[in-house]
DNA sequence: GTCAGATGTTTTATTAGCAAAACATCTGGT
DNA sequence: ACCAGATGTTTTGCTAATAAAACATCTGAC
């Protein structure tokens, strides 16, 4: 009668989004800057100083964040390697969205950043390799994204596109 | 300097993740065995009696969930909408990582689980209208899923497939 | 009618993440 | 040397979501 636990590994992501973020910050302003302070994370990130010492605070404990003897902060390894895979992810499904479902370019921002720290490495991995075929040379794919091109185009001047047709989210059953 | 803001729009979602689920869960109840309780909805949670007390106690104040004499619970209208959208994003978001991508069954629904009530309705439309494209009978959608999917078997087999050759998310540099 | 078990609520505590404010420290200009 | 401003930390308080335990109530079996 349960729904059987899946819901609840929503909690036991490596990283929480407040997390990714306060990671990405710090490497951010490496590459900008050169370097990362407390300030520097809290500026970014739009919080207060208290907010970010605290949580900076646990990612030190957690030797996530490091620390010079001049409060300089950098990433650990591990930290780095985090960042690296959750911006990717970012990357790719903003890119998904984007230039293949042509979401707005702000709300495709939006979205991708909402689920970027969410998906599996596995998702990931495989939205990219779907991308990679999709957005290659080869005359299948061009074909097809012209096709779905063309379809949505059509749609775009029509009341009811012939797909579109009782098929918004709304009223659609969708098979498992 | 700051990152422009988007990612703090992480929060302000119509709700989280864990009122979608104890209004779903009032959903699921009311379809199967006709009725649904705190005790029910704990249960099918997976959670104490007393925190879905409390979580549905602020539900009530905010006319998402209704009560009648009998302790028994129902959604109101709004919460219904709400449940049925984000019910469907998680079933369009499942077909098209386990169908199109080709995710690992369990590991699919993880992730469409993470995911759903983070979407925007922009981007649950629009994914649904491209898996409407792909997966109809249109000869191009389907020699289009044909090859890919062939590509994909052929990968299978190779240490490194043609494509995915310094692709994996570790090293893609994935163009804005 | 009584008692056990199920149900619902409340209280206390925890964790994460934030703000605000007080406080401490450090740094640069004069 | 001094003071202003920047920086870092700590404390207090907030919200959300949980557990655990105490408590209240209701219901059914006998």
């Amino acid at each position: 009668m349960s729904s059987s636990g899946v819901w609840k590994a929503f909690e036991d992501n490596e990283i929480t989004h407040s997390v990714a973020h306060h990671l990405a910050a710090i490497s951010e302003l490496m590459n900008r800057q050169g370097y990362a302070r407390v300030s520097d994370v809290a500026r970014y990130l739009d919080i207060t100083r208290g907010s970010a010492s605290l949580t900076l605070k646990a990612l030190k404990r957690k030797h996530y964040v490091l620390e010079d003897q001049n409060k300089f902060l950098r990433l650990s390894e591990e930290a780095q390697r985090i960042v690296d895979l959750v911006m990717a992810k970012r990357a790719i499904v903003r890119k998904f969205l984007k230039d293949v479902l042509h979401v707005e370019e702000q709300q495709a921002e939006i979205d991708a950043c909402k689920v970027e720290h969410l998906l599996s490495l596995e998702t990931g991995e495989k939205l990219l390799h779907f991308m990679s075929f999709l957005l290659s040379d080869t005359p299948m794919a061009r074909q097809f994204l012209e096709a779905f091109r063309d379809e949505e185009a059509l749609c775009h001047g029509l009341e009811l596109c012939p797909i579109c047709e009782d098929e918004c989210l709304f009223h659609m059953q969708i098979e498992a």
